[in-house]
DNA sequence: CGAATACTTGATCCGCATCAAGTGCCGTGG
DNA sequence: CCACGGCACTTGATGCGGATCAAGTATTCG
């Protein structure tokens, strides 16, 4: 949900409180799985992931919220506790609107509801479409569909293998082994951590159509 | 969405018409992924499940929904063509409302925008829980998850090997030598094609936290 | 009763996890 | 400015879970 350049949910920012700002590091948490949400999140600059942890220890990255974001918003209006937990992947500058005064702002703007409605609607499709994705298709794919995504939506950040896998429901390995095999073809370029796609036609119909050969 | 015993939504009803009452067998489809949702649609009886089909053939089964209930909302509010196809696992009979009458009726009771928020937010949330228990858990706790979940939800239904299978992300033989498993165990007892659970907190157990030995 | 659909089984194979032992890289503090 | 500790990355060997395939058996429905 996005806060800034959009008309529709601006009243928010009248909530805004000095005093609830406040500063995360990396990988800080900012609330856990199970924990009874009490506050919508506005990520003023940074980058935080909504993850959630196997019982082997191995971390999901389901959604992924960028600069001039809501987030906190989904437990909140279901009402129900946290289903994963916000945890910055960056370091992060946040501000939290408390519960009822978020609840007060969206019953005195209740066409805000629609808009939610909408940005809800569109986080569902967003979510099948990766566990679709994640269910049936072969690594090269998924991690082909993560480097698109990534670039598109998160370009600025600096994407570790770990992050990557944990985005594509794998392991580091397996992530640096099928980089390996992508920059062999010349789709991708790595030097030292960064990642630069260099045939993203290419990389759209393996993440598509997962034909390699 | 229920549209019945659902006072947030009632006003919808008064837009059922006689003539947009539709009989479907099983297995027919309803919509199709990439087409334009043009209205919504009101489950009166039988079972619709809303599917993604691989490239090789694997159905997947991302939602269900049952008597009473709304389903091509996601689509129609979120303003873009469906992502997934809805599919009859039953003989149904269904209502469509045009989507204009649908953003006439919201726009004159703007307080359902919040009622569907809410909805929305719990369906991505059991989406992404979904995700995570595909993407994280062996085949056993999968199988265990939807065998619970479809006796808590859709216990009249008559699950067949390939849905429980579409379900889990995975495919008939598995599902089959998991039954198996599970029947040796005294967990369940399968005769015919029906399954009936006999011991619901073991599997559970199973469920979630993998440990089966 | 016959046809279609659902179920069952075992043999085989392969993709990817797992593990372990490294090598680089980078920021921090001395 | 360099040394050092920790995190990120890399590689290859091994194993296993579950896919795949195919042939056959039930079950249900028209």
């Amino acid at each position: 949900m996005r806060l800034n350049k959009v008309n529709e949910l601006e009243f928010l920012s009248t909530l805004f409180d000095q005093e609830k700002i406040k500063d995360y590091d990396r990988w800080e948490l900012i609330y856990s799985e199970n924990e009874s949400p009490e506050a919508l999140y506005y990520l003023e600059s940074g980058l935080v992931g909504l993850v959630k942890v196997s019982k082997s220890g191995n971390e999901n990255l389901l959604r992924i919220f960028k600069q001039d974001e809501l987030f906190g918003h989904r437990s909140l209006f279901a009402g129900e506790a946290y289903h994963a937990s916000a945890k910055c992947l960056e370091k992060s500058r946040l501000r939290m609107i408390p519960k009822e005064e978020v609840m007060k702002a969206f019953a005195e703007n209740p066409e805000a509801y629609q808009y939610l409605a909408k940005y809800l609607a569109k986080e569902l499709g967003r979510a099948e479409n990766r566990s679709f994705i994640v269910s049936e298709s072969h690594i090269v794919e998924r991690v082909a569909y993560a480097l698109l995504y990534f670039k598109k939506v998160f370009p600025e950040h600096m994407w570790t293998r770990q992050e990557i896998a944990n985005y594509c429901a794998t392991r580091t390995p397996t992530v640096i082994k099928v980089l390996g095999d992508l920059e062999k073809m010349n789709l991708i370029c790595q030097n030292r951590r960064q990642i630069e796609v260099l045939d993203e036609s290419k990389l759209i119909q393996i993440a598509e159509e997962g034909a390699i050969f």
